[in-house]
RNA sequence: GCCGAUGUAGCUCAGUUGGCCAGAGCAGCUGAUUUGUAAUCAGCUGGUCGGGGGUUCGAAUCCCUCCAUCGGCUCCA
């Protein structure tokens, strides 16, 4: 520091600065961000959080002294953000140790919203009603407007900081660690082993919510102790945090456990068993509309249906490899009164499906086979695992199997891909990612296929996404060991990501299962198996539809499309004519011919959200028509049956065939 | 499976310094009302207070245990 302003004195160096739009600028060496930001405006200085210096994101008061490239963050980035929420934890550090002297500290990192820091508070415990104490302690210090200072510490410095504080947690990090590359930060009376970077100071945060407690196992392994992890979120604005509170208050509204349950679509029972949904008449009619939908495109694309069973013999999980990788950790296998019989609940289908592929000779000009199956499928999750219908214990797979020919593989995943975004179109979901998941580099040895193969696969893979212009990001060491696969991943309604559908290559089957195909020279050949699943299973894809949909579901798979509403008992004939005439034309209505008055009627079918509401009485009757309310509240006047008939096919016609 | 919280009528929730036959609203049933765009009125029914065990003269309330649910962790073919 001190050479740094000698220089500048006498001689100051010049560096270069490349901005992200390419123009190149002169700076004094040292210079930090926040000057550089300052010099553009100050009012961009007072909102830049953070900067990419170099690929890195640093704090905004680091000296650069080399030639650079640089790109400011302010709030709106991701790269902000992390900054914000990392230095936040460091804050709630400081709190929680001023509040608990000689607790100890794990980790703690800015998470996709927000930060947590997992503690060993020892013999003291923290319940939910101590966070509020927490928060205000952590704005009180956040107001002392204190400075992020980085200090580099060898290792040696580091280890002995510890051992003296008698943090065990650190000094296994530190271990870890390589020397040189250690450093700290000092906020306020708290001093973390952190890599940073931070604010330049705590006074830019200027709202706390701290929103869960939880256990967490040390470096996440159920081994290791568990310690205490505080899960918080903060912001620049205290208007931003009601805006993140009332988002949360409208994903508890669109839960779909609430939801399926008012709407009776699904249910859990004791009895039955845990993670064992009950799908009532109206989620089990949604449920086949959803999957004749898929079943008429999948005709389209020339896939087959099958059908298995629900078990097979412990030997077929034995030839797919599947029991020694599961078989202690699933359910166990049902016994016959025949000795030595065994058999397994099915945890996918796709060994049954390489028994129909084996159940003749095949030749390259079968190949693609396309088996389509809605296969129901039993894994034992863990019991803290499950989760409404989003993890469950027995849930059906939208599933196919593709087998073709190597060279085929692209064009096979491109048809695939082309299914899974109609479905993301017909059924509204306009922002979605795919993630390319491709072998890890480094470690190629865990993988079964030869080279070529793979290749071949990562290729046609992040081909087809790019044919297909797919928004990518490819994560290296995420494929299956049998394979690369492609997933996707929806934004709802409120911004959650989703993932819902899949697809997989797969070599390791139709080894293991020894298929072959008999090419144009009379050679045999291993074909290449794509799994694929559009929804991903039906349970899930239904569970996030509510939540993104917020149980208003699009005309073409609503329970009711329209219920009738007679104004007194006397109008009930002509409604019953009504709702016959409607029937007639497939359309999904009823009576709601209780003896109650239309005030309740409308309110009552409006929060079963049904689509439209249809009010006869004394006009409607005499003159044959219908008065119709939209969902929401819109009157959309008065037309005849027939006419309103056309509407609603016309409105189902439109929703699913928008390709 | 692990940490923590929760479990009272079909649903949403009161009631816990241990003490008369455990409450409300909605839903359901019966009746009155015959209704015009988000809750008509009255009466009635309904609960092993999650299950089991214990402490106590007495337990929804305190203790133990099991189950389920919720928030996380680990896991996810």
């Amino acid at each position: 520091m001190q050479d740094y302003k000698d220089i500048k004195i006498s001689q100051p160096i010049m560096i270069n600065i490349k901005f992200p739009d390419g123009s190149v600028r002169p700076f004094n060496k040292g210079i930090t961000a926040f000057e550089i930001a300052n010099g553009i405006s100050p009012r961009l200085a007072s909102e830049v959080l953070a900067a990419t210096i170099n690929s890195k994101v640093v704090e905004i008061n680091r000296p650069i002294n080399e030639d650079a490239s640089i790109k400011l963050h302010k709030w709106e980035d991701q790269e902000a953000k992390n900054t914000f929420w990392h230095s936040s934890s460091h804050l709630m550090a400081e709190a929680l140790e001023q509040l608990y002297p000689g607790i100890k500290f794990g980790i703690g990192p800015a998470i996709e919203t927000g930060f947590y820091y997992d503690v060993d508070l020892g013999e003291k415990t923290i319940t939910e009603s101590d966070l509020k104490k927490i928060e205000d302690k952590m704005l009180e210090l956040a107001r002392e407007k204190q400075h992020f200072v980085r200090k580099d510490v060898s290792k040696e410095e580091a280890m002995s900081t510890y051992t003296t504080k008698g943090d065990e947690y650190k000094c296994e990090l530190i271990k870890d660690l390589e020397d040189g590359t250690i450093s700290f930060y000092t906020n306020g009376s708290f001093t973390d082993l952190c890599r940073g970077p931070h604010l330049s100071d705590t006074s830019v945060i200027k709202a706390v919510k701290l929103t869960s407690i939880a256990g967490a196992y040390w470096r996440g392994n159920e081994k290791n102790k568990m310690l205490t992890r505080i899960y918080g979120v903060t912001f620049p604005q205290k208007k931003m945090l009601d805006e993140y509170l009332i988002m949360l208050e409208e994903a508890k509204k669109r839960d779909h456990r609430k939801i399926g349950k008012e709407l009776e679509l699904f249910a859990f029972s004791q009895r039955v068993g845990q993670g064992l949904p009950l799908w009532l008449p109206k989620g089990a009619m949604l449920r086949e509309r959803l999957e004749n939908f898929l079943k008429s495109v999948q005709k389209k694309y020339g896939y087959l249906p099958v059908i298995t069973p629900h078990i097979g013999q412990k030997e077929l999980y034995v030839t797919s490899g599947h029991y020694a990788k599961y078989g202690k950790d699933s359910f166990q296998p049902i016994h016959t009164p025949q000795e030595g019989e065994e058999f397994l609940l099915k945890p996918m289908n796709c060994p049954h499906h390489c028994e129909i592929y084996k159940v003749k000779p095949r030749s390259y000009k079968d190949m693609p086979l396309r088996l389509a199956e809605f296969g129901t499928v039993y894994r034992y999750e863990q019991s803290g695992e499950l989760h409404g219908l989003t993890r469950v214990r027995g849930f059906t797979q939208d599933d196919a199997h593709i087998f073709c020919r190597p060279d085929q593989l692209k064009e096979e995943f491109i048809k695939v891909i082309d299914i899974v975004l109609y479905i993301f179109k017909t059924l509204d979901f306009k922002e979605y990612t795919a993630q390319i998941s491709l072998r890890d580099p480094d470690n190629r040895e865990k993988y079964i296929g030869s080279d070529e193969n793979w290749e071949k696969a990562e290729r046609a893979i992040i081909e087809a996404a790019a044919e297909k212009g797919l928004n990518t990001v490819v994560e290296l060491g995420e494929a299956a060991f049998y394979g690369p696969k492609l997933d996707f991943m929806v934004r709802d309604a409120i911004g959650r990501k989703w993932q819902l559908g899949t697809i997989q290559v797969d070599y390791n089957l139709p080894e293991r299962f020894e298929l072959e195909y008999v090419g144009a020279d009379d050679k045999k050949y291993r074909p290449v198996m794509i799994h694929r699943a559009p929804f991903g299973s039906m349970e899930r894809f239904v569970a996030v539809l509510i939540e993104h949909t917020g149980g208003k579901f699009p005309l073409w798979l609503a329970p009711e499309q329209a219920v009738i509403l007679p104004v007194s008992e006397k109008h009930n004939e002509y409604a019953k004519k009504v709702v016959d005439s409607l029937n007639n034309s497939d359309i999904r209505a009823s009576i709601d011919d209780r003896n109650e008055t239309i005030g309740k009627k409308i309110r009552e079918n409006e929060l079963k959200r049904v689509p439209f509401l249809l009010i006869v009485g004394e006009k409607e009757a005499e003159s044959g028509k219908v008065s119709v309310r939209k969902q929401g509240g819109e009157d959309i006047g008065t037309m005849s049956v027939e006419e309103f008939a056309e509407l609603i096919t016309n409105e189902v016609k439109r929703q699913i065939s928008n390709n």
